[in-house]
DNA sequence: GTAATAGTGTCTATAAGACATTATATA
DNA sequence: TATATAATGTCTTATAGACACTATTAC
């Protein structure tokens, strides 16, 4: 049995791209210039160039780097979603991707760059199917919720998130990360004892001042592997 | 930018399907009747048919139950394998699913259906690549390893792998089916624990004889979730 | 009785949660 | 000095690990 058999189905790749700005945390969205769902906002993505990309990872990745500017330091395959009825023009699959960056590492915010048509938008406004920028097109709003679902569970055995801070970060910047994304209090002793843990950073040495006690700036050590804890926060 | 300016990528399904017989894991291999890899071991599964199947998880389940003669009662999502290169015809993904099934349940232990082309294939073998039905079609033996590494990871936070046994089983096959999941040994105090906290089972109310004193039958209660733990076995 | 496997009691070890305390900065 | 935020000390709690013990069956 070959494919020519069949009518051959759409593929696609899409990313959801999160980082924390102004105390909360967004993802990368884009308005559609073409139909269908013109005018809609949308995840990052689209058909793989199979002369170009190696693999679906090599397609997610150089859409996000042609918006953001830059290579996100985190990227992982999250689902592929698949049905007869997500996109009009027929059977169609997207292989989704779950992206994490330092928003002040991009050139999104940058003035001349700044483009109407790229925004970073608040998490809290997708939850509420009636707010602004939805219905977001095709199934990007249900792709989003499961990339959330992730992000929430591997920030309560892992250091994931720190992909979601500049490269140098104090400890209180970490902490009230991990509290946006999880939407609830953590002690910060616990977050402190991870972050020592993990032995992933090193201090730079410098400190910032916040109109109190000096914070210590940590950057990721050279080579440092993601870890993984053995139990969840509560 | 629509797909008609591309060569449309290659789109099949795959499924890693684990059982304990024997005292092993094993994974369910057909041997392939067709180019390319003709008479190599293969993964279950095929392509899409986009008139049938109403997503890709229909496709896994159709065709896992096309050979099994029962739906598994486990079937997730894995991880979407693509490539330039994974498939001699050309640029190709497929999306590999990862299901659980009591090889009792199944038709195939039974004599007439006993079927030379279909084998339970002990997952040591597959670790070696020179040892029987290897080497696997495509990139098939890195996809089984994707999915035996799923399997132990979720073994060490849930109680996935009971569907790996029978509908009535003794908390005695259940520590030996993780013991030999995790290859190592675990406490079964450790286990009966967390069979109990999980809620999920209910004595049948029979017993069986193993030669000794007789064990407990359980079976999963109606409409059981399944549990996950806030820590990971050692 | 013995042997074998099923199942429990209970102590220890580890890491998270709670929360008080000390440290260092600015005004 | 007061106050704000950074960072640490230390006690409690929850659950896994170790391992000895009791229970029930066949012989």
């Amino acid at each position: 049995m070959t494919q020519e058999n069949f009518t051959p189905p759409l593929l696609t790749v899409d990313s959801v791209l999160f980082t924390i700005k102004d105390n909360s945390l967004k993802i990368l969205l884009l308005k559609r210039k073409n139909s269908p769902f013109q005018n809609s906002w949308a995840l990052p993505g689209g058909f793989i160039d199979v002369d170009k990309d190696n693999s679906a990872e090599d397609t997610a990745s150089h859409k996000l780097t042609d918006k953001t500017g830059v290579t996100p330091p985190y990227l992982e395959q999250l689902n592929t979603f698949s049905s007869k009825s997500r996109d009009p023009r027929g059977w169609s699959a997207s292989i989704a991707y779950f992206a994490l960056i330092a928003h002040e590492e991009t050139n999104l915010d940058v003035t001349p760059k700044n483009d109407e048509n790229a925004q970073w938008v608040d998490v809290g406004n997708l939850m509420d199917e009636t707010a602004d920028y939805q219905p977001l097109a095709f199934d990007h709003r249900q792709i989003f919720q499961f990339a959330l679902e992730r992000l929430k569970q591997k920030a309560l055995y892992s250091m994931l998130p720190v992909f979601c801070l500049p490269k140098e970060f104090t400890l209180g910047e970490y902490h009230t990360l991990i509290e946006i994304i999880l939407g609830k209090s953590i002690q910060k002793k616990t977050l402190y004892r991870r972050f020592e843990a993990s032995n992933m950073f090193e201090e730079t040495g410098e400190t910032v001042a916040t109109g109190a006690r000096a914070a210590m700036l940590y950057r990721l050590k050279e080579g440092a592997k993601l870890v993984n804890f053995e139990r969840n926060l509560g």
